[in-house]
DNA sequence: CGGGTCGTTGACTCTCATCAACCCTCGTGG
DNA sequence: CCACGAGGGTTGATGAGAGTCAACGACCCG
């Protein structure tokens, strides 16, 4: 019943974004045990291979899932922003198949798989909240194949651009000054499976178009429907009215 | 309570290996309302923007997920074989985000959303058996993530045979003398993010170091583990041996 | 002041796309 | 029984987009 901002807040109101939730479930949200832990930038949250019993909730800062080929070769899988739940499914699966790494410092609400669990069998409408927030990760990761897969270096690269800022107004965290948009030109070149140098020229081409303004780690949208429309970006993916039945 | 073998058994016995059913469960998920409907080659399943109210479960043939750009290119997101929910998280979603497509003519048991949902409120390991479900859908779509953003293209459409190649073997479908493989090369191009013509002459090296051997569309594979090195392929993202807690 | 990380730029290379032609196979219909 | 057309596979020539290599510059932090 506390009214005081509380640290699971975000995932609270994200949640109450994918299905309808009653007093109760909320309370029992706010009431899960949890240890926060602070991850330092490229710490790893999750290995592959790891045994998984907890799940790791997002506070502040950001994180990327990651996974690399023989070669080592790295690709990023998708990125994560405060309140999201970085491996819900955590408690199903044996072991991850992927990594989940700090992109900047961050903070972490960690909370034991079983807890989750235990929520899932006493609110069914969280269960189902949690259900669609995975099956809306997964859309994500389907955009993220299609733009790999089929779009040019200037779609792709403006695509996570658009993506990015999307998630963060969404979620309450863009100014009307832009934002602030933590990779690095490298790491932009393994979400989008471009080359870091690639990348940087890129960037310059959607500068020089006036697409986007960058300054440091800082980027701002001068005109966000011109950018989507190179990005071939719809939202739709994103589910953002999303309300189960 | 029926001895008979039934036309939902695939999928039942794809969940038993998710998590563990009573009977009870199983004879919830028998006694499924469905009706049957053919698809034709090419034919649309789900479109993107549908609203969804039913779930397909592909009881005979081969499906896709598909998405285009707005410049028409295609992309296929992952390939379904019998005994796949092809939108088990339809009833959550208000749209589909992408399409679904038959591969080849195939048999679907259409089972209505609330059917299923009926069965989550009274069969909690069914509602576990399916959230892991599609978690390992989830998995799958991030390794194409990987294959599509970071391998060339060799490993790309070896990876792609393997997987289907596994998949089939699991559900008991492939044969010792190979398997049929359903795809075009056109369509292998639009599943690896490559041109048609390149996964030509890339089929054609593959077959000249013996990697695969094919006819018309059946595939085989004489030396599984050096075509599994060529594609830097690990099952281990597949989640073979999962099995909830 | 020095070292590290990241960004920028140019020169060169290579993988893969595109375009276009031709082939084969199979099903259809006259 | 043959003509035809359509879909898919094969091949070559050419070119574009992106990768690689390498050097240098800018900035931050200790």
């Amino acid at each position: 019943m506390s009214d005081f901002p509380h640290i699971l807040d975000r995932m609270l109101s994200k949640f109450e974004r994918r299905a309808p939730l009653v007093a109760s479930d909320r309370e029992a949200l706010r009431e899960l045990p949890f240890r926060l832990r602070t991850f330092e930038p490229h710490q790893y949250i999750v290995r592959e291979g790891d045994r998984l019993t907890e799940c790791c909730l997002l506070v502040d800062g950001y994180a990327i899932r990651q996974k690399t080929t023989a070669q080592g070769a790295r690709q990023i899988l998708g990125l994560h922003i405060p309140g999201d739940f970085v491996d819900l499914g955590a408690s199903l699966l044996r072991q991850a198949d992927h990594n989940i790494q700090a992109l900047t410092r961050c903070e972490g609400a960690v909370i034991a798989a079983d807890a989750i669990d235990a929520v899932h069998q006493a609110h069914p409408r969280v269960a189902k909240a949690m259900w669609v927030d995975t099956l809306i990760d997964a859309a994500i990761f389907r955009e993220w194949i299609l733009n790999i897969g089929r779009r040019p270096a200037k779609a792709r690269v403006a695509h996570v651009i658009c993506e990015f800022a999307k998630r963060l107004e969404l979620a309450g965290l863009a100014n009307e000054n832009g934002y602030e948009f933590p990779m690095t030109q490298e790491q932009l070149g393994d979400a989008t499976g471009l080359s870091p140098v690639h990348v940087n020229r890129t960037l310059k081409i959607l500068s020089a178009e006036g697409l986007i303004e960058r300054n440091r780690r800082m980027i701002q949208i001068p005109d966000w429907q011109q950018l989507r429309k190179i990005a071939d970006f719809s939202e739709m993916y994103l589910h953002l009215d999303q309300m189960a039945a």
